[in-house]
DNA sequence: CACTCTGACGTAAACGTTTAGATCGTACAC
DNA sequence: GTGTACGATCTAAACGTTTACGTCAGAGTG
């Protein structure tokens, strides 16, 4: 083994074992025949040198850091834990690994963590971004690293896109509740109008079109992406004059926290007011009523985030982008 | 701006400012008197090439890489996102950056992982192992980079520790119970007989003997950190000749797969068994009845372990390990 | 015996920074 | 007018790899 105080490169190694570093560095990528002999001896300095290798300088010389980033707004979202766990599934068994990273939603932190990813040079980047819009990621495409953005977008030069179909999610979730008699049907959405947030809506609006069921503005409100915004959101639909027999929410977070609320005041769910989330994450088993939802396989976007970056990465003419959408299904539980 | 197909160094941006390297690289840093209006030159050449700075090649000169490695079992277990947020917390102001691995509890790939990250030449290493009495970090201190332990553990040589007063915590959860006339307490820990798991059991233990209260072995039952091993564990108790009146479990996660068979056998919690978890996830307030838990203070785990470790990386001469334990404290709820 | 071929290994350049030290003009003091 | 000091910039080595290319001894061939 090793007492290895002072550093030890190739260079000590090659010293101890009377080679050229050459030749170490042949010993450990067997990119070269070496007689089985030296192959001995220079094995036997690695290890009582305690050696290992410098992957920095590696990476310096081979211009890849086997690293992806994952760009995302929360890592307290269990969705995106889910998520990161899909990449690891498939990045580690090459030898490649994730850095995680949360923007918290703002603008300018996402940002400056895509910036920061471009100077680390890694080899791409999975970015779920509120903001796709203003291509925030267009510093990393100028450096020619591949991204993949997670959520379903149509495919945009340069990048390309893998989620749910939420437009198809959003739809199924208003027929089964139209198939239930529900007529005013609420959505709970993101900040912003832009994202997989908004898809949803549009799915959302698409089949309250075809069941030529009206959709009044005041029934889709704006929110955090949090429980607090789900508490916020749903308090301001039951405000309304009219307020909703049930109600969509953006994701299961923001659920819970509608589920909160109606609680309180003793609306009951699903009799007085339904509720559909979507992402269908752990703890939408958990609450009570339990959440029926639309389910959104975060660990297959994982995976399948992982394996176009790995395969951008090993293409040397760029390709056109591609969109992958998961087909969703709706999840039956209690609350709708 | 920039169109930047060929990749731009600093060699590019020298040029086209007509400086030499050197002068480039300190407008960057600051650290030497550049003329205004070579300065200004050499910012005009760098917002016209597109030049973003290549932190592998900075961090092979200065030897730090502005990353730290957190490695946890799960990154599914929402405890452990928590801790990397607060990880995030303190480590994105100082310019550093964490890449989250997850070992899924495997003794073989939480070594596998140390080693990548001592190749990557992590500046310091957050670990939350079931084995550490292996020394699965010996790697990491031997490249003399800086590794604290999640969990409470003692001081050891060369590693420091930050966590919840686990004995402490455990010892709570019995008193409580003891306080509510339970004399039958269960206790389902982790499948080792090590870590934190292990802590939170002696401190369960301890209570017991100051209590008088005789500690039966078989209301001991190991399983694994998850919600599938909460319910195993559970029902491996109500299958004693004596079932325990109350159970401790080393996690919520655990816990709620506790709940999941009381609930199915219609076991009513707490009156016939009280339930008690450990961490004070969100999930926690969600179950019905709500969990009655230890609080883990996860987010400010996160942030002293950040902490520990830049304190360290500044350090020259190496100082004794230190141990940080926050305290616990119990929350009541419905479970118990 | 001169030649080529081949297997085994060494040489050295390159990757893109940082930074200690050298250089060079110019302003200032005497 | 010479010397000095100083501010501004440059030179070049180093960080630890990978890899194209060169070298060299010995085996094989005619």
């Amino acid at each position: 083994m090793s007492q290895a105080r002072q550093r030890v490169s190739m260079r000590t190694v090659a010293e101890r074992a009377g080679v050229s570093i050459a030749t170490v560095s042949y010993v450990l990528s067997a990119r070269r025949e070496v007689a089985p002999s030296t192959r001995r001896r220079v094995e036997r300095a690695i290890d009582e040198l305690g050696y290992v290798p410098n992957q920095v300088a590696r990476s310096m010389r081979t211009q890849r850091t086997d690293t992806v980033a994952l760009i995302v707004p929360s890592i307290l979202n269990p969705f995106y834990p889910a998520v990161a766990r899909g990449l690891q599934d498939v990045l580690e068994p090459q030898g490649s690994y994730g850095i995680v990273v949360c923007t918290d939603g703002d603008p300018g932190t996402e940002r400056r963590m895509i910036e920061q990813m471009v100077a680390r040079r890694v080899d791409g980047i999975g970015l779920s971004s509120y903001l796709h819009r203003g291509r925030p990621f267009e510093a990393a495409v100028e450096a020619g690293i591949p991204v993949v953005l997670l959520g379903s977008h149509a495919p945009e030069p340069g990048v390309d896109a893998v989620g749910p179909d939420d437009v198809g999610g959003g739809r199924r979730a208003v027929q089964y509740l139209l198939e239930r008699d529900r007529r005013r049907i609420g959505f709970i959405t993101g900040p912003q109008g832009e994202g997989p947030a908004a898809s949803r809506v549009s799915g959302y609006l698409a089949a309250l079109r075809d069941a030529a069921v009206p959709a009044a503005d005041d029934l889709v409100v704006r929110a955090d992406f949090s429980r607090e915004g789900g508490r916020e959101g749903m308090r301001r639909l039951l405000d309304l004059a009219a307020p909703p027999d049930a109600v969509i929410c953006t994701n299961d977070v923001v659920a819970i926290g509608a589920l909160d609320v109606l609680r309180e005041l003793s609306v009951r769910v699903p009799q007085d007011v339904a509720v559909v989330g979507f992402d269908d994450i752990e703890a939408a088993t958990l609450v009570s009523p339990a959440l029926t939802t639309i389910a959104n396989p975060a660990r297959q976007i994982g995976q399948a985030v992982a394996r176009i970056l790995l395969q951008r990465m090993a293409e040397d003419e760029p390709q056109p982008p591609q969109a992958i959408a998961f087909g969703t299904h709706l999840i039956q539980r209690e609350s709708a």
